[in-house]
DNA sequence: CCCATCATGTCAGTGACTGACAAATGGCAA
DNA sequence: TTGCCATTTGTCAGTCACTGACATGATGGG
């Protein structure tokens, strides 16, 4: 349940203390929108669960939806690094998809379990679900640059980095909600349904649609 | 500038003057939000310039974001209109592309200038984004289902409809975007951009990607 | 051991948004 | 026209997210 935000290195007492703080603070939110909502949940009293002040909530987290969302830096930037290390000769979306497969094939299962939780909350909060997805649209940027770098193509008049970038950000969406309704449980559920939805996506576009099914019918 | 809510049809006045009055906070609320910037302009001061109180302009929106968002709703009726008369025979990402161009063609001048200026508050206010991505994701939902009734696929087991909405939902924002970082002017801009980012998608994921640019290079 | 730094608490304030009630206004029928 | 009902609106009070300013206390370096 907890965040887990890797902190090691040799880092200060006050530091040290400030992760832990940040920490708590996460976990109280998670616990309390679960347990009673989110919008039933006042920043006071996930504040009062880690004894701080609504004021220190406030210097942690820009917004109430922030405290949730703060999970997902740590596999933000997993995914930008493994995206870093695909080789050069892979095209741009088997980059992506790959990188993604490496991200999730990493992370262990409380993280996993943490984030089937994290997108539990977005289904039935909009506040929540538009705070995610406007950080999507953040992390989906940075994509952009680092797609255009990697292919050497200017992203300022090809349009393709920003083309790319989105459909893979919206599969990837995809795969999160489609999780959520499937009602996936662990790493396992979480890495086949988001192979699925990165395997079908250019067939989905390109190849003419049979009734019965995708190229790669599931196994039921 | 106005929203031009088509409102003919045999209304009463009272439907009549609810009418102009949702008109004019939508107005008003776009005139402060370009004249002095979204958060610095109150819902007091958007009601007032219609003369209504605070709590009108809420009864009217559910939210300052929605006040500006509002006109959007034509364009994604017209969008989904556009979309059902499109012949069963296109393959869905063609349909949808299609049904884009079919709605931009006909819109007028005047509303391509409000969508022009709104694009443009989204892209310098995070939170009006945030309410704008929200709108776009609740508005694919019902693309998915339209899409899986026409495929006649059930979209609970196969992905692709969701696929194919969330890609092609996805574009259609880059298009946005891209309009806006182009400066364009008009609706013919408008419509070229958007013909342009829903033509280089499926080559941009299949083809391998020269460094001179798409297979459309442009004119420069 | 002292001092500069930084995290925190307190307080007051703004502004989005809501429920409840009362007043006014449009629509309709007698 | 008049009277009645439904709907719209204004007012008021309240909640809650979020912020700036200032005071206090802890930390870590010298």
């Amino acid at each position: 349940m907890a965040p887990s935000t890797a902190h090691d290195g040799p880092l200060g007492l006050r530091e040290r203390k400030k992760a832990r703080t940040r920490d708590a603070l996460v976990d109280a939110a998670l616990r309390r929108f679960t347990e009673h909502g989110f919008a039933a949940t006042t920043t006071e009293e996930i504040a009062a669960d880690v004894e701080v002040s609504q004021r220190t909530f406030f210097r942690y987290f820009a917004s109430k939806e922030d405290a949730v969302l703060a999970v997902q830096e740590h596999i933000e930037e997993k995914f930008l690094a493994k995206l870093a290390a695909r080789p050069l000769e892979e095209p741009p979306i088997e980059a992506l998809s790959n990188a993604l497969r490496d991200t999730w094939a990493e992370l262990d299962e409380r993280t996993t379990q943490t984030q089937l939780l994290v997108l539990r909350l977005l289904e039935d909060c909009p506040p929540l679900l538009a705070a995610h997805l406007r950080r999507l649209s953040e992390h989906q940027d940075r994509l952009v640059e680092l797609i255009a770098r990697r292919t050497g193509v200017d992203p300022a008049t090809d349009l393709r980095p920003r083309l790319v970038a989105a459909a893979f950000g919206s599969v990837s969406h995809v795969a999160h909600v489609v999780c959520h309704q499937r009602g996936c449980r662990g790493a396992a559920d979480l890495r086949s349904t988001i192979g699925e939805c990165l395997d079908e996506l250019v067939p989905a576009l390109t190849e003419p649609w049979g009734t019965a099914g995708p190229a790669a019918p599931a196994a039921d």
